[in-house]
RNA sequence: GCCCCCAUCGUCUAGCGGCCUAGGACGCCGCCCUCUCACGGCGGUAACGCGGGUUCAAAUCCCGCUGGGGGUACCA
């Protein structure tokens, strides 16, 4: 049984509970749920959804939150205070640093051996071994070992009587009968700590698996506050749950040494905690984007245009809604799928489509429009108006004579009349686009053209 | 300050004493394909932080250094 912390460590749990056929148990560490954010909630639960990861699935459980088995934690307490490994404290911070005349050295132990009995504002601390050390079962990173001595006395139950964090995650992973917690590396430093709960408790500790961080660029642990790091929000720019799974399954882990796009399934099979990587890694959007784009043309058109659905609407789409005509776009998808890297650049592929008057890109137009642009569109408006049929082929065939006129190759001449008709200088294959967007509309985009070049 | 963790191409990694003149992927560069841009194909660039050991042999083991990171709440 596994319990997590995270969205990340979500992952890697769910694919160590289906790799093992254990359960996977979402809990959510609301020790006081007033006190905490609904959001975070939320945000779990929902990047959760958005990975694939929910209730139907059989190795999944819960969410169970931990705000709900608060009795239980208060019992534990209760628990520690009577067999005289826990003590009450009325200590202030201020009283200790004036003892210790240093702010960051850690509790004294003032209240140890006072008999302190539980009154409102006396908190209960654990009290720590003196000697020896504890040393911790890490599946990725051996054993750290942490000398008992550097460990303090450290809080278990507030002055008002509530459970803390550190207390409530043990008594919920006896309670649940955890074996196996994984979670993020920030956690280590706490692990010895809740490691001799276990103990005082009367239980045997679980297996710890403590996985490296997510950084930034700057090599920092990735935050809320300086780091985009919901996953809804890179859905929300067009990347395939499927993409950013297979992507984080690559962080800190490898499949093997050939292929890295591999099914879930696949990546499930060969996964084993104990490879998982020791050190940080970087959060490299450019792969994820890379990875995207692998996932989004291996996919049928039918589920590129589904998956692309949401961008053709609004409120994406700079169009309105009756502008939108869905058989043009599907004459044009199989072009677009090679084109985009994530779901939300199919609007600028696709907007000339749909958009009265085509996008003003200053530099596409100031790099197309030179000479002999004027000329050039005068020609190509006028074999154009009579051309028939009006299909690619056709259309290629004229522009490439126009442009042989005026001395260029089709490369060159082709620029004019796209950002004419597009508005920019890359994009879809012209002559398909042409034929879809019709006579009437190219024709009238060449002419705005042309009059804005004589003017 | 104290405690802990980490260290292979720019990035994610393979490597768990000889198969390593260090492999793959993303990025970047070049070529081919080509109506632009992509896609696809081919090729290239680029790494074992430093110093000591151990060993016939070290990217792989040990120690030190340096450099990163995390933790240090009556937050979670």
């Amino acid at each position: 049984m596994f319990h997590v912390g995270g969205a990340r460590s979500a992952l890697f749990n769910w694919a160590v509970a289906k790799h093992t056929g254990g359960t996977f148990v979402l809990r959510i560490e609301d020790t006081d749920a007033a006190r905490n954010k609904p959001e975070w909630t939320e945000g779990i639960l929902s990047a959760m959804a958005s990975l694939g990861m929910h209730e139907q699935d059989p190795t999944f459980e819960g969410p169970y939150f931990q705000s709900l088995n608060v009795a239980l934690h208060t019992d534990a307490a209760a628990q520690l205070f009577a067999a005289g490994r826990a003590y009450y404290c009325d200590c202030t911070r201020d009283d200790v640093a004036a003892r210790t005349g240093n702010a960051q050295t850690g509790y004294d132990g003032f209240c140890r051996d006072r008999g302190l009995a539980y009154e409102p504002g006396r908190a209960l601390r654990f009290r720590t071994p003196d000697e020896g050390e504890t040393s911790v079962v890490d599946l990725i990173r051996g054993n750290p070992t942490f000398p008992n001595s550097a460990i303090e006395d450290f809080v278990v139950a507030r002055g008002d009587g509530s459970p803390v964090f550190l207390l409530a995650n043990v008594v919920d992973d006896m309670d649940e009968r955890i074996t196996h917690v994984i979670r993020g590396e920030e956690h280590l430093p706490n692990t010895p700590k809740q490691q001799l709960l276990w103990e005082a408790l009367g239980a045997t500790p679980p297996t710890w698996a403590h996985l490296p961080v997510i950084v930034n660029e700057k090599r920092q642990k990735l935050s809320k506050r300086r780091d985009k790091v919901a996953l809804e929000d890179y859905l929300a720019d067009g990347i395939l749950p499927d993409a950013m799974v297979n992507y984080l399954m690559l962080l800190g882990w490898a499949p093997g040494n050939d292929e890295e796009i591999l099914p879930f399934e696949t990546l499930v099979e060969r996964f084993d905690i104990a490879d998982v990587n020791s050190s940080s890694a970087f959060f490299d959007i450019k792969k994820l984007t890379a990875f995207n784009g692998e996932y989004i043309r291996a996919m049928d058109v039918a589920g590129f245009t589904a998956a692309v659905g949401p961008w053709l609407h609004a409120p994406h789409a700079p169009w309105a809604e009756e502008q939108f005509d869905a058989a043009a776009f599907a004459a044009v998808a199989p072009l677009a799928q090679t084109r985009v890297a994530t779901l939300a650049e199919i609007t600028e592929n696709v907007d000339f489509l749909f958009l009265d008057t085509p996008v003003d890109d200053e530099q596409s137009w100031a790099r197309a429009m030179k000479e002999p642009a004027a000329a050039l569109l005068a020609d190509a408006r006028e074999a154009l108006a009579a051309l028939e049929p009006w299909e690619a082929e056709p259309l290629k065939d004229t522009v490439t004579a126009v442009g042989e006129k005026h001395g260029l190759k089709l490369g060159k001449a082709q620029a004019p009349v796209r950002v004419a008709v597009t508005g920019r200088t890359v994009g879809l294959p012209l002559f398909e686009s042409l034929q879809v967007l019709g006579r009437e509309k190219t024709l009238a985009r060449v002419d705005a053209a042309i009059a804005r070049l004589a003017a």
